[in-house]
DNA sequence: TATTGTTATACTCTATAACTATA
DNA sequence: TATAGTTATAGAGTATAACAATA
């Protein structure tokens, strides 16, 4: 199979490699993958300059909505594994944002604290979030924001997502989701 | 700063982890990265039993499009290092699902080639893409599934992102999106 | 004996930088 | 000298398992 030129696709001229433009729109969870990876690393890059990661956001935001959760309980609330909690509250509480306090009922446990600092700090990760958001739906006036919203909102509660968690922990392996071009619109038939 | 229980905030009793769900809907910019990463998820789970990761589908895609491409244009098509592209085209040339064959101009380039059977497996990833499709917009009628991906298609040119092609490689360091809870909607204001 | 938090280890994935063979 | 592909090295990130303190 070292010769054969014959069972190249003749829908494409073998001389150069294909512009990667394509006018026909990709499968809507095709954009939804896309899309969605695109958001996360913006938002990612936004965080940059506050020195903090997504995972930094995401544990903060937890931490300032049930104040007073043991490193377990957050560990489980967000659904990853207790011992890759402990670097990420190390971290924030390092920059002072969050702090440790011993239960006075059981003390095994650490008590999740948010420090004014962490108060201060999210509240401009909110202002980062929603100019993330403004720059990414540019495109869309405020209706067609709504309904977008609408239709997420739907699936992800189809799906059974827990409101405000990314997936990808849990028993998952590794999240990273490298390339996969465009899914396959109707190969199917032949 | 150990002893303060004084600036915890007063909106949640510190007895117990906050339940994970919440009524009101997470923004735009969230569930398109948190519904995308399911997507994502759930797609690579679906490609398991082939023994294929999305990465392997993603570079099988390409070649059976633009066959006859070197392996330096794959890359640049996909926005991955060459480096990177031997390893996949390895497994992928193992399987039997492309090949490798000598340009006769220019013999250092490899130029790739799509086989019978790696065009019989897309035929299959095909299927799986679309029964995936399916099942992630189930709670979607077929016109709110064209809507959605009208308004994503927009995102996505107005974005600038490459059609067919998944962000996350390129130039932005390691893609894991870790955790994110839910991005804040309103604490600008305080 | 069971559980909380921690540490230590191993594994996966990726980028970067050498290397070879052709041009 | 420059380029295509490859290999080698190193770094980041994560899960798993072992550990000490407390119940």
């Amino acid at each position: 199979m070292k010769d054969g030129d014959s069972h190249i696709a003749p829908e494409q001229a073998p001389s150069g490699p294909t512009p990667p433009a394509r006018p026909r729109g990709s499968p809507a969870a095709f954009l939804l993958a896309q899309v969605g990876a695109h958001a996360a690393a913006r938002f990612g890059e936004l965080l940059e300059p506050l020195g903090l990661t997504p995972a930094h956001v995401g544990l903060l935001r937890v931490v300032g909505r049930s104040s007073g959760a043991s490193q377990q309980e957050v560990a489980e609330l967000l659904g990853m594994f207790p011992s890759r909690l402990v670097g990420l509250v190390d971290e924030l509480q390092e920059r002072g944002l969050i702090e440790r306090a011993a239960s006075p009922h059981d003390r095994r446990i650490n008590v999740l604290l948010l420090t004014d600092a962490g108060e201060r700090t999210l509240t401009g990760v909110g202002r980062i979030a929603r100019a993330h958001q403004d720059r990414l739906l540019g495109a869309l006036d405020s209706q067609e924001r709504a309904t977008l919203a609408s239709l997420l909102g739907r699936i992800a509660q189809d799906q059974g997502l827990t409101p405000g968690v990314h997936p990808g922990f849990a028993r998952m392996g590794p999240v990273t989701q490298p390339l996969s071009a465009d899914e396959p619109q109707k190969r199917d038939s032949d």
